[in-house]
DNA sequence: CCTACAACCTGTAGCCACTACAGCTTCAAG
DNA sequence: CTTGAAGCTGTAGTGGCTACAGGTTGTAGG
């Protein structure tokens, strides 16, 4: 009886993505975009991953979840891979991030203000003569607020 | 001397562009997709647009800065030109959008909690030996929240 | 009437971050 | 040794544009 799979040192590209939660393509597009480095083969040329392999994957994993651009962890993962970290650069691109998520967010939130008038309107008591939302929609100066 | 721009009845598509705010390659896809209907053409086979094309883009336009993909537009369009509208199913599909873009702002809200907690950290008087954020992202045992 | 040049035309490729095949080969359990 | 899951490469598709390349047309000034 082998290992069971949770302790294996080496293990083929389906375990890895079990472990990790990345789908298997997705993990050869990692590789091919250059955030994973390419692994050893088997001799019939299947890929083996180690514990250095499972670590950077799940790092590019959290760094995903949390939306960092994939050009920005090849930049969090060259930093981590540096001995005398710079430390700066890292806080930059993490606060950059931060701000494009407010902004992404203020953004969604004046979209919601003006498609919950809209959607409030029509299913409110209004005269069913005309949709109001197609009304709202033919004619932006319905809007309340014009900044998008 | 002819007409201003902005009285003519039938105009050039870089003059519906201006008019709309929508780019002239833009437009062309518009078309392609089957969203706006092609447009008459002048001799020299360049595309001639009338009132209604601009009024039909200025609606696409204000659907697409509210977030509706291209698809639900299609739908809109289909709607607002049935006679007898089913003001069910656009309101349907607005309420629909407003979900979305509501589950949208709450996932980047999680992100965002995240992000600040890593920033601040690593801009805070954490030691310098190693990168707060590096860290962060390398174990996500450091999370708060587990929701990502 | 002619020239110059902006605006137009079609068609194709690129963007991001995957995802989904098709058509093979390899691995491992029984 | 057989079988079937899992692996392999390479390509195409997703959404909603955007950006060319390489040509044609429209129009204002001279």
């Amino acid at each position: 009886m082998r290992p069971a799979k949770t302790l294996e040192r080496v293990v083929p590209i389906g375990t890895l993505a079990e472990r990790t939660g990345v789908k298997v393509e997705t993990i050869r597009y990692y590789e091919q975009v250059g955030l994973l480095p390419e692994p050893e083969r088997s001799e019939g040329n299947q890929r083996r991953y180690g514990r250095a392999h499972v670590e950077r994957l799940a790092f590019i994993k959290h760094a995903r979840d949390l939306g960092f651009a994939v050009e920005s962890i090849r930049t969090l993962l060259r930093l981590s891979d540096t001995p005398g970290m710079a430390c700066d650069e890292a806080h930059a691109i993490a606060a950059e991030h931060l701000e494009e998520v407010r902004d992404k967010i203020a953004r969604l939130r004046s979209l919601e203000a003006e498609l919950a008038r809209i959607a409030t309107v029509c299913s409110g008591g209004v005269a069913a003569s005309d949709c109001a939302v197609i009304e709202a929609l033919a004619d932006h100066s319905h809007c309340e607020h014009h900044s998008h």
